[in-house]
RNA sequence: GCCGUCGUAGCUCAGUUGGUAGAGCGACUCUUUCGUAAAGAGUAGGUCACCAGUUCGAUUCUGGUCGACGGCUCCA
């Protein structure tokens, strides 16, 4: 860390003590729980008894907050033994403070891993075991903490309270319920400005807003939550975007087969799947047989049954089939937002299966394709090695664990992509690059993602006959792209702010007559045909209203390109298009023939031609 | 699933301290035939999310269900 963030660190930490500390002074009997940084300022979880915040009452902290600031109290750095701590833990009435405490001094440095040990005065001494532990004062206020703080409370920078929800103790939902009030915080007002920008912005550009105005999809009370319906312009989305993304796999050889959306639930009893997501399973009842069927949350283990139809020659590995119909999980209720998080998903999923000697040539063709992926999408992205902790939820051998970890950041580093470690994000069946890709506005998000797996084909007893007539057990590499379609358009949506370019364009153009006399109409009918031939996607607005309505009406449904037709078009067979303002093929400044236009339109659709910022 | 907020026309919202509701946009009809972001008039459209309870009477109060949003937690 730099000293800059070295320092907002801090600032952003002192931030949750003031705000403690003012809370402790609008309500004594408030119980603290911990108050950490997190990525644009900081939480206090408390709780408050009967009392429920809401954000009224966040100008009342805010005050009290800033009388603290104004005091400039110097925070205090103090030492004690646990037991002491214990003591004050006691006399302060502080609870949830106490049951840290009685961990620590029961367990060691190994006590309460779910939470981040820097917000507890948890000291890693080198024999691993903690004996004293740290207290920050400032003013009247003392807190259980680790640091680092600032001087005073008076160079805090400047912050904002943003909102309050429910968190549990400690993260377990079977603890108290606690009351989280999160704030963010910046070095300067400008930087704060900035956030808040950037967050109304975020507003802007919702998906879940911009899915209506650009009819892409819906949802229907009758049919569930979590749902979605995705119209004739989505599906032409999404379509291409398949439609691309099979391409590339193509050109890669990848071969596509199809399973069916419902199986015997032994298969994923098999697989390990039950066990560990069972309940986030669909159950189908069949009324014919005693089977229970399951609605397909994953394709890889029907694709193993493929694989596992007859005998396997090292010589025809790798084999990569890919996939791309709906699975289904069923998340909970409260989790499912937009299309960010659905329970009706379809991934463009693949998988690998080859040799050990070919980990390194499939990890780099996939990387390769998400490279060739995102350079068209026009987003740049960085991969997180995915990597496995000390835990003991993976399963494997740790040996071969290593062995792939080390290849996939061999991988990563010779390919030149950006990349950094996240250790305990595995997935229990083996080490994964996820792709963090950035949008327009600068957040970060998952998508892509490439993982391998030791543990299918050994649950599931898959071979391949070697060279020497030996049978040998292939490994599995499973990719997607784009990862879940639906996540993706969520982030593409916002990304580009429904601005899409030509070649995903639901409308591509769009033609607005000017009247609605018959030469009119019928020029722009053999205008449209034209367009169609060459493989456009386009309307014709030839409805009865003022054309200034129907320009304004082709601009809000964020059509690329829009084409007036009336008597000067049908006399000069030239057009002058009106070009959609952050498209930059076509300059609408000159007229142009129709063949001109339209072939030029064209010639960047097939193309996937993108603009360079949105 | 948990905590909190919310649900009125296709959309955005107003309103009813308990006597079954209104605007703008959109849709439809008519007039207008228009030159690059809203032409004018009229008409239709609502079991006030759903189901119970209280009440002479519930969209309004109470309870439950469903759905949405902000978080928590989870994410193959």
């Amino acid at each position: 860390m730099s000293d800059i963030t070295d320092n907002l660190h801090a600032m952003r930490h002192s931030l949750a003590h003031i705000m403690a500390t003012a809370i402790m002074k609008l309500w004594p009997e408030a119980k603290l729980g911990v108050g950490p940084v997190v990525e644009n300022g900081f939480y206090y979880d408390i709780d408050l008894g009967k009392k429920k915040l809401s954000d009224e009452d966040f100008a009342t902290i805010e005050k009290e907050m800033a009388k603290v600031i104004k005091a400039d109290d110097k925070f205090e750095k103090s030492e004690i033994s646990i037991d002491k701590a214990i003591d004050w833990a006691k006399q302060a009435q502080q609870p949830y403070k106490l049951e840290l405490l009685n961990d620590l001094k029961r367990a060691g440095t190994t006590v309460a891993k779910d939470l981040d040990s820097a917000e507890l005065g948890l000291e890693a001494k080198s024999g691993g075991k903690v004996d004293k532990v740290s207290f920050y004062t400032n003013g009247d206020f003392t807190d259980l903490c680790r640091g680092p703080h600032v001087v005073s409370t008076g160079k805090v920078g400047v912050f904002k309270l943003m909102r309050v929800s429910g968190a549990y103790w400690r993260g377990n939902e079977k603890n108290a319920q606690m009351q989280r009030i999160y704030g963010v915080a910046f070095a300067s007002q400008k930087e704060l400005d900035q956030h808040l920008k950037m967050l109304e912005e975020a507003k802007a550009r919702d998906h879940r807003k911009l899915g209506q105005e650009l009819d892409l999809f819906v949802f229907s009370e009758l049919v569930g939550s979590g749902l979605p319906l995705f119209t004739p312009r989505g599906t032409t989305l999404r379509d291409e975007l398949l439609g691309f993304s099979e391409e590339l796999q193509r050109n890669n050889g990848f071969e596509k087969v199809t399973i069916p959306h419902i199986t015997k639930r032994e298969l994923y009893e098999k697989s390990g799947h039950w066990d560990k997501f069972g309940g986030q399973l669909f159950l189908v009842k069949s009324q014919e047989s005693s089977d229970q069927f399951v609605l397909k949350p994953m394709n890889c283990p029907h694709h193993i049954q493929i694989y596992a139809s007859r005998p396997r020659s090292y010589k025809e590995l790798p084999i990569r089939y890919m996939e791309s119909t709906m699975q289904y999980r069923d998340e909970k209720k409260g989790e499912l937002n937009g299309l960010s998080r659905v329970r009706s998903i379809s991934i463009d999923d693949a998988h690998v299966f080859c040799r050990l000697d070919q980990i390194e040539a499939e990890f780099a063709t996939i990387m390769g394709m998400i490279k060739d992926m995102y350079s068209v999408l026009d987003m740049k992205f960085r991969a997180r090695l995915s990597f496995r902790d000390d835990s003991d939820k993976y399963l494997g051998d740790p040996k071969l664990w290593e062995m792939a970890q080390e290849t996939i950041e061999a991988v990563t580093k010779k390919l030149d992509v950006e990349y950094f470690v996240a250790e305990g994000e595995a997935a229990f069946y083996g080490p994964k690059i996820d792709i963090m890709v950035t949008d327009a506005i600068g957040r970060e998000w998952q998508c892509a993602t490439e993982q391998l797996d030791f543990v299918q084909p050994q649950r599931f007893g898959i071979t391949y006959t070697d060279a020497n007539g030996k049978d040998q057990q292939p490994v599995m590499i499973h990719k997607a792209l784009l990862g879940s379609f639906e996540r993706f358009l969520s982030v593409y949506i916002e990304h580009t702010a429904g601005r899409f370019p030509i070649w995903l364009a639901p409308e591509q153009v769009r033609v607005i007559t000017i009247n609605q006399e018959d030469t009119t109409v019928e020029y722009a009918e053999g205008f449209a045909a034209k367009a169609r031939k060459l493989g456009l996607r386009l309307s014709i607005d030839n409805s009865n209203d003022t054309v200034g309505k129907k320009i304004r009406a082709a601009e809000l449904m964020k059509v690329p390109y829009t084409v007036v037709i009336g008597p000067e078009e049908i006399k000069s067979g030239k057009l002058k298009p009106r070009v959609r303002k952050d498209m930059t093929v076509l300059d609408d400044s000159q007229p142009a023939s129709v063949e001109d236009f339209l072939s030029t339109v064209a010639h960047e659709a097939k193309g996937r031609v993108h603009k360079s910022s949105f």
